[in-house]
Parts: C-alpha cells; sequence; structure tokens
DNA sequence: AGACTAGTTGCAAACGATTTGCATTTGCAT
DNA sequence: ATGCAAATGCAAATCGTTTGCAACTAGTCT
C-alpha cells in the first residue's frame, strides 16, 4: 500500500531517480529508501538494519551496506565517521552544511556558515589546493547555564 | 619562529613529562617517542610500528596500539580518521591547527585560521552549545595551472 | 502470463583495524 | 640485588565492513 508521510518523505521521488539511473528498486532498497526519507537523524548501517528488519526480518546487514555504498556513489548519500566511530549515513538534500555533534547524546546538528566556507577556499587557495570536498566538525555539549 | 631541533628528535622532554605523571618509559615507549619526535608526518599505527622494528624487531604492534592510546590519554598525542581511514596520530605540541589532506600523496599540511575559530565558537554559542573540540579537515589536489 | 537473464540477495566466511587475555618479562623503587 | 606492579609479545577476540557464491527476483521480451 502507498503510504504518504506528511512529515516529509517521499521515497518516490529517489526511486525514480534511482530508477532512471538503471537502478533497480528490490524490496530491501524500497524499504532503505523509506527508512531514509526520514531524515530526522543520521543512523549508521547497524541503525539501519535494526530499521529495516522491523519492516523486513528477512533482510541482511550486507545489503544495507551495499545500499548505502550504491546510495554514495549514486551521491544520494553523504557518510560521516564522527571522531573515528562508525558510519553515519545522511541524505544530501540539495544544500551543503556542517555538523555539531552533541558528545552526550550522539545528536547531530546541522548548520551553515558561508564565512566560514569562503574562508576555506581562500586557505586552499593560498596554499595551492582546490577543495574536492571537506569536513567540518564541532563537538560539544549543551551549555549549562543555570 | 620557535626553537628549532636540528635533527628533530627531542624525546627528553616527553620522557621526562611521562615520568612525572608516574609513567614507565619502557624500550618500545622509548622508541615510539623517539620516532614521533620526528613531527614530520602523521603517521598511522602500521607506520609507526614499521618504522620502530627497525629499531627494535621485538616489537609488537600491540603496543605500539596501547602506546598511542596511553599518549593520546595523557594528551601528548591528537588522533585522525581523514575520511574514514585508520587512525593517524600527531604530536600536540602547543598550538591547535587544522588540517588539508592532499588527496593524491595523503599529506597533511597543517593551517590555522583564528576568524575560522572564532566563527565555530559563535555558531555553537548561538546554537546553545560548549565545544569541547572539533575538527577542520580540507581535502583537495594540488592547483594544476599551466 | 511465462520465460529469460543480469542484477541482487542472504548467508557465511574473509577482511582490516584495533583491542584484549594471559603468561612472561621488565622498569624502577626499595 | 630483590620484589612486584606494570608493561610486553603473542595469539585470539572483537568490531565494522566487505566479498564469494549459490539461490532468488526485477524488469524485459516475447
Amino acid at each position: 500500500m502507498a503510504e504518504n508521510s506528511a512529515t516529509g518523505a517521499r521515497p518516490d521521488d529517489f526511486e525514480s531517480r534511482l530508477r532512471a539511473a538503471g537502478i533497480r528498486i528490490t524490496r530491501p532498497r524500497k524499504i532503505i529508501l523509506e527508512i531514509l526519507g526520514d531524515k530526522a537523524d543520521h543512523p549508521g548501517a547497524a541503525e539501519i538494519y535494526r530499521r529495516a528488519q522491523r519492516i523486513d526480518p528477512s533482510i541482511s546487514l550486507a545489503t544495507v551496506y551495499r545500499t548505502m555504498k550504491l546510495l554514495e556513489d549514486f551521491g544520494a548519500v553523504h557518510r560521516h565517521a564522527f571522531d573515528g566511530g562508525p558510519s553515519r549515513f545522511e541524505v544530501v538534500d540539495g544544500d551543503h552544511h556542517d555538523h555539531l555533534i552533541d558528545l552526550d547524546t550522539g545528536k547531530v546538528i546541522e548548520f551553515h556558515s558561508e564565512t566560514i566556507e569562503r574562508l576555506q577556499e581562500q586557505i586552499a587557495d593560498e596554499l595551492g589546493y582546490d577543495i574536492e570536498h571537506h569536513r567540518l566538525e564541532l563537538y560539544g555539549r549543551k551549555r549549562r547555564e543555570r
């Protein structure tokens, strides 16, 4: 059955884009796309696997990894390894942003600073480099002002 | 500029600091400290192991890892996982800096921008967070202007 | 609808990086 | 020198991730 989530998940978009690229939409992939559609957090492979299993227990972790790789190569997903930990994934929806990781909860907050972006470009330029991509992560804890 | 070390290594500094903290200076540790004294690059555990073995073939990889952990906890070393790869280490020598990683060679260039630092603080502040540490990595390739 | 086939799956085994249990050695204070 | 807690080397264990392979499907072509 086709369920429409009012929260903004539109896996159909992805499905058609993938189809257009000649990528098969299989049952596992459909489920994973559905999960990623949430966009609420930055789940790791194990978490995606757990959620997928609740929908279809026959899904394997290997397929989760393979699908994430596929989506990453396709450019639909970004992979992060915050503080050297296991990979966590994030759906790419156009706008670039950086991350503030809550050290207590692991929660990820997104932010963007055009000024910082420009400064990065400038620095790389002065060093004679072209930036391919970059990674800015702030690790912190909620301010506890009493 | 600061002081310069012609041949580079001054492990004695570290040794005394570690001794003062009640940490035993064993043969393997002495060797690893000597290697880290170079500060020329950002070697990974395997590379440190390789270099250590050239000095004393009996050193084990496990000890390299244990020692790096020790030094990291001691605050003498920082651990990086550039682009999700294996850990690479860097001696901490006071001044903070960020990194530009040459995607072709893996070489790491250090830089620092007080402006960026301040902007980061400001952003975290606006989000209600105190920064514990942060990580800014630029990944790029040497500009090939002909 | 049935058949075909290349792409995809699940499983388990393989993998690379790192950690750990344990018996043996060693630093270093006595 | 002696003693003992701490550190070592080794091998096995762990974690996250990838891969080989035989069985299975999605999408296509009748």
